[in-house]
DNA sequence: GCGGTAAACGGACCGTGGTCCGAATACTTT
DNA sequence: AAAGTATTCGGACCACGGTCCGTTTACCGC
């Protein structure tokens, strides 16, 4: 990697919570803090919106999996070393195409009313969660899976943290025993978008039954 | 893809056994059945092995990650359009170097002795394959990750698929409640070699606290 | 307006995975 | 041994992600 600024990726997955952040271990913060970035040149944040603008259309067009940084530069009429300097990689352009539906759906359960928010008992939010992600995940399926990293990295991006430390904040909160960081990976992996493809597109599961599987699932990790 | 026949990959891993099959659901066979494939022609066989050294003696050199397909092309004297053929893609080349270790795993709880293989209670078998596992994967993890398939194919590679379908028997023997095929999926990806890498490497965990989390995760599951 | 400067631009360039197809060659048949 | 054929070979070729760096341009102080 260059020694360069990293590219501001988007204006940032909204602010932390009270949700208490459990360890935080690796560098990097929890979610791209949407502290004042100093502002974006004029030419720059015009580029920007007509990238994500002809990303969408292509994506529309021709689907998450086909598409090509070279053609979004071509479409949006820019060099593609803006395109790589707004958005650092594929993932991130792809992320930012999601960055509205991610910020809804992360505001639903840091901040938004119970049972989901906070405010329900843990184990019901933790049932709640569930469900909504699995929801989200099967709503963006397509660009969530294109976005997918390489294996060695699939821990890493902010909103799988993010994810992490909210089921280890609520497992704690239920006071269930065991290892509440390893019983949070055991969780999220049901929550996982390449296994929601392969259930539901690949075997024809239907939503539901990975839902009941959810539900069973934290009922068995709680009971103590 | 071409319409010629599919690569070999390697002379496939061992043959299948009694252990109930589950749903095999999509096409081709769990295990790339042994079965005699046409004999090589003796160019291809030569060719083939020393593809092999050369790429074994590349990633003890270089580490599995730096491994090119034109890298051990030109180390055996060889067209890269016969790396290509011989293996399909990288990640084939890089499950060839691990068919040896992969066929004594596959052997060691197929038809190995108990607790590990056929003949002890199916919870107990269940722990011990847990941490047969961990340790097989913590043993060849570069290797392994570095084949890891694209996000999308995560679950397609016949290892994988014979890992769940012996999930999913011990689980309906164990006559635990529940959807045996999801709870299979929830055990595997406590298996999963990125998440070790993860949890290893990144944040420091031992593979003891794993082993003692597959062990309370397998205790969770199971209690009726 | 006018110069100075930091930021952004853009497209040539590179490495790598993967494909293609005419040339070469190992086996078979007579 | 010679001819025939199916298989394999090999490297030119392509697409795409990502980098680099000389050029352009928006902003800031005057």
């Amino acid at each position: 990697m260059t020694p360069t600024a990293p590219p501001d990726d988007e204006q940032g997955h909204s602010g932390q919570t009270a949700e208490q952040a459990t360890e935080q271990a690796a560098g990097q913060p929890l979610l791209p803090l949407a502290g004042q970035t100093p502002p974006m040149r004029a030419d720059a944040a015009r580029n920007r919106t007509r990238l994500l603008e002809a990303a969408a259309r292509l994506v529309a067009e021709r689907g998450p999996e086909h598409l090509t940084m070279e053609a979004v530069a071509a479409a949006a009429s820019v060099g593609k070393g803006t395109v790589f300097r707004r958005f650092g990689d594929r993932g991130g352009l792809l992320m930012a195409l999601l960055d509205h539906s991610e910020r809804l759906y992360q505001e639903s359960f840091l901040t938004g009313p119970p049972p989901l928010g906070p405010g329900a008992p843990p184990v019901r939010r933790l049932e709640e969660f569930g469900i909504a992600t699995l929801r989200h995940l099967a709503a963006h399926r397509a660009l969530l899976l294109a976005a997918e990293p390489e294996a060695c990295r699939r821990f890493e991006p902010p909103p799988r943290r993010l994810v992490l430390t909210h089921l280890t904040a609520l497992l704690r909160e239920a006071d269930v025993g065991g290892d509440a960081e390893l019983l949070a990976h055991t969780l999220a992996s049901h929550l996982d978008v390449a296994l929601l493809h392969h259930l539901t597109r690949r075997r024809g599961m239907p939503l539901d039954r990975l839902e009941a599987g959810w539900l069973d699932l934290v009922a068995r990790v709680t009971r103590t």
